[in-house]
DNA sequence: TTGTAAGCGTTATCAG
DNA sequence: CTGATAACGCTTACAA
């Protein structure tokens, strides 16, 4: 509103029509005791009638609160964010605030710039699925004094923040415990690079679950794009058959589509020649060809669950930080099988 | 930022860390003239230095302008949209802008709701991927007196409007045309109820096709969300062999994914009992059992697009509206045969 | 119960 | 080229 054009109303012209100050409409349109219950009525009626809308970038400036909250994506492209999105923003809806969503693209740089917008248009509170440790979230949280929360990042940083995550390191065992059950020696976790990566407890998980079995774990690192995802499982995959791996676990069924399309451009077949766990149970995973072998996860359960911890703390700041974990649950589907028999 | 805690860094404190006025310091900062070289640089410098953020609220409800736009989504669990906001994001972040993105979830109040909310938050623009028939978006527009642009939204509507769409009356033709090269003479059309179909152009086209080729049209009428879509389709197919479709036409990969479940429910197999054609070829849909025939349309562009002719008119508002139609290609995958011999 | 006035951080007007 | 000063719309002491 404001400026241009678009003549909007303020309280100053309720207070006006109706001959009264701006303080009793302001407290009257607030529910505030101080006025009476006939006056706030007629004040009620008439901010409806001439189509009095408040101005939240005053309410802003006045109170420092603007009813806004932050919420950064590394990957909007990743669908499982989709879920995640609409959870939050629904939340956020539900208990009266905005949610006000981007990405930074896995740009370390962006990220940082949109910190910093977010900052300068004075967000309650922040929910960030971070690039990589995730200590810009607790940096912000320090500098700013407002309340975060981080979703899917590493456990040992958080510190003070409240953490919305999926045990993807449990995720990580029940899948290998999977595969080596069916047979699989080399196996292949793909990750993201250690400085953007999120969770490096599945690495962890993966190396010393394989070490136990006296195997050699193959780690395959690769940006987290369906493009790049494709190319470095395309290179793996491209290796003698007595080599290269015979399974591949990924961090997301995004990048379980990208194990699927590297196969089938080097002729492999899933699940005869190349067995791929996903993690999240997309949508489309379970109509896939084959059907994806996976780990569900309730994604809208994530996006609420982090709005509420975060306006939880918004609006009682010594709310005590939490820690929720999201159940998921193993589903096992077509696309893994005993491994070839080619040595 | 503001009240509670973080301290925030104002141009007062810049201008008294100075010395000089504060008038002096919002000129430097915005690289106006009418302060000298020399100064400027030291102030940016200072600026920096105190780690100065601008309020963006305070700046907003001076100038009337809040460098936010709009993006009101009918429903963001829809992949579809994924690319668009991601697009929208991009562009607008590109530019200097940050999004404000939501989603009305296929409510009508909701959706109105949103739109006040947006409102109040004096956005500079909105785009808006409408309900119904776009109507809201229009009004909203001469309302606030601000540019506005709807995406995919039937075509008479818009009026003053900008406009970012596909031709989805086309990619139903095509689609009907494959389907009856094929031979099927019996198919369906899987539309939103009239109330809240964004496009009933595509029934328009399909109906007037299949009357010319003397057939007579099905139209399965059904709210688009997934589960909704799966029943609709299910009852249909449910039908005796030789009365119910042999091909459906959907509007989007996400409701083809519901014919294949629906499909799989009642025991038909795509391609053999039943066709399917999708809209926008999502990442997932050429690894579907069977891979997908669909429409591809690259849906950045829709999202890049939409952004930035919503930017131009903000900057330039003289701009005149623009009619964007994004080009879509036609990939025939393996979905899609002749009708099964039933009759 | 109601009105007055100050002030949030910024920009813009107008003197110096 | 620089510096007071008012104003944007709202909330909140405080005074009537």
């Amino acid at each position: 509103m404001a400026r241009p054009g678009g003549t909007s109303v303020t309280m100053r012209d309720i207070a006006a029509s109706l001959g009264i100050s701006v303080s009793a409409v302001s407290l009257a349109l607030r529910e505030r005791p101080g006025v009476g219950e006939e006056l706030r009525r007629t004040v009620l009626e008439t901010a409806k009638r001439l189509g009095y809308v408040p101005d939240r970038a005053a309410v802003t400036l006045r109170t420092g609160r603007s009813g806004v909250v932050g919420l950064l994506i590394r990957n909007l492209r990743n669908p499982f964010f989709l879920d995640v999105v609409e959870g939050f923003d629904f939340e956020c809806a539900r208990r009266g605030y905005q949610a006000m969503i981007t990405s930074s693209r896995y740009e370390v740089p962006h990220e940082k710039e949109l910190l910093e917008a977010l900052t300068s248009r004075a967000i309650d509170g922040l929910a960030m699925a971070p690039i990589g440790s995730g200590r810009a979230a607790g940096a912000w949280a320090r500098q700013t004094g407002k309340p975060a929360v981080v979703i899917n990042c590493s456990r040992q940083v958080a510190g003070e923040l409240s953490a919305v995550r999926v045990d993807a390191a449990a995720a990580v065992r029940t899948g290998t415990h999977h595969l080596l059950a069916l047979g699989h020696r080399r196996i292949g976790l793909v990750t993201a690079p250690p400085r953007t990566s999120p969770d490096p407890e599945r690495v962890t998980a993966f190396t010393e679950l394989m070490t136990d079995h006296g195997l050699s774990p193959t780690v395959i690192t690769t940006a987290l794009s369906d493009v790049a995802a494709v190319d470095a499982l395309t290179a793996e995959l491209a290796r003698p058959a007595d080599q290269r791996v015979t399974a591949v676990l990924t961090n997301g069924d995004f990048i379980a589509h990208a194990a699927y399309q590297a196969a089938r451009s080097v002729g492999l077949r899933v699940p005869r020649d190349l067995s791929v766990i996903g993690h999240d149970d997309l949508p489309t995973s379970a109509l896939l060809d084959p059907p994806l072998t996976t780990f569900r996860v309730d994604r809208v359960a994530i996006g609420t669950a982090a709005a509420s911890a975060l306006i939880d703390r918004i609006e009682a700041p010594s709310h005590s930080r939490l820690r929720i974990v999201v159940p998921g649950e193993f589903v096992v589907r077509g696309s893994t099988a005993v491994p070839p028999v080619t040595e």
